[in-house]
DNA sequence: GCGCACCCATGACGACTGTCACCGGGCAGT
DNA sequence: ACTGCCCGGTGACAGTCGTCATGGGTGCGC
């Protein structure tokens, strides 16, 4: 009986999962979470083997999970199920620590079967993804660059982000620039689609 | 036996709610489609009685979805099932003739119940978003004006924008200007997001 | 007909943005 | 010690953006 933890801050598919994985004989759902700072002391009470994780939650994201969880209980195997198939959430995911990358758009049958493999000590990756992965690479934004462009995200003035993060208004664009240039944006806004795109923001 | 249609593009959230509903003895899901543009020939042919949509899709969104089914098959009722709650969608949805509304936070025991209140008649509305959507009321923005702002969403630049709708930068500039007065943003970007969290962009 | 709202357009003006050159400081690698 | 990279900052400049006034055109309801 492989015991599973779920963690997904949106109640209904955590609730629907849970169904569709209960449905299998070999499997069973102990416990779930909707927040990523809840999932260790969660997993640890009820002697998780595998645990399905959102990348997107409050309190903690999923690759901040993933790491906490791995070094607090080694013996649980982490699968990533997410929304979005960032290729820089799966790279960051793996460095973590996690087992498999999984989108949403996975056919439900092949769920189970994941679960097994990641149990098993196998690695489960979405090709397509891991390819696209390979293509972009690393974020080759600085710290301070994704910081900045992250500040900017949703549409603050460079006053705005200068005042949030102690800066100059003048550093603040060099920073942006930059990035618009890393990124290959023509804009501001492009450059927070893209990197957003790519998994560079987390 | 309340025969149930499910659309959603993601075929793991399809599934899982499949295998959730299904536990019910009451329900069953007799079709599945991942496009709002398959809505209304898979309910035709299945004699659906419920049909679950979310509100994004390829295709049509769940709003044209809604409206087309209800008038292909007006003994067919529609619970809108949506990761998000703008208060936009809520409105636009039951004018559109959707019977529900509930948003993927809320528990996975009251969406069976939900349904069932569809299936005899009733309403199912999320209380707090329906004062949200009372608060913030229709869309003030013209046609033009949302779908300059909908161009505008991605980072595209005046130039960009003007020549997708075959209009002067001039004019494309000041409908942005009325769509950001309107929405009380101070920027283009802002007002991109404000419209969008309120469900003005569709 | 008349008013009204919307659409498209033009021109002008101030404000903001993106880019560049340049400076100093800190920190890691050779 | 020297080089290189990142950080923070300044100043200047062209380009874009946001706003306003203004105009003409359309379609709608009273």
């Amino acid at each position: 009986m492989i015991r599973l933890l779920l963690a997904d801050d949106q109640a209904l598919v955590r609730g629907a999962l849970a169904a569709l994985l209960d449905l299998e004989g070999d499997l069973q759902v102990v416990a779930e979470v909707s927040r990523g700072d809840e999932v260790v002391s969660a997993a640890v009470q009820n002697a998780v083997d595998v645990a399905l994780l959102d990348v997107e939650m409050p309190g903690a994201d999923g690759i901040v999970a993933t790491a906490a969880l791995r070094s607090a209980r080694p013996s649980c195997r982490v699968l990533i199920v997410t929304t979005f198939g960032r290729p820089g959430y799966l790279r960051r995911a793996m460095e973590a620590g996690a087992s498999g990358f999984v989108v949403k758009d996975t056919p439900a049958r092949q769920l189970a079967e994941a679960v097994r493999r990641v149990h098993a000590g196998l690695r489960v990756l979405d090709p397509g993804l891991a390819e696209e992965s390979l293509v972009s690479g690393a974020s080759p934004l600085t710290a301070r660059e994704t910081e900045v462009l992250r500040a900017a995200r949703g549409g603050d003035t460079v006053a705005d982000v200068a005042a949030t993060l102690h800066l100059s208004e003048g550093t603040v664009r060099n920073h942006l620039s930059a990035a618009i240039g890393k990124t290959g944006a023509r804009n501001r806004a492009e450059a927070v689609r893209l990197a957003e795109d790519r998994g560079w923001l987390l």
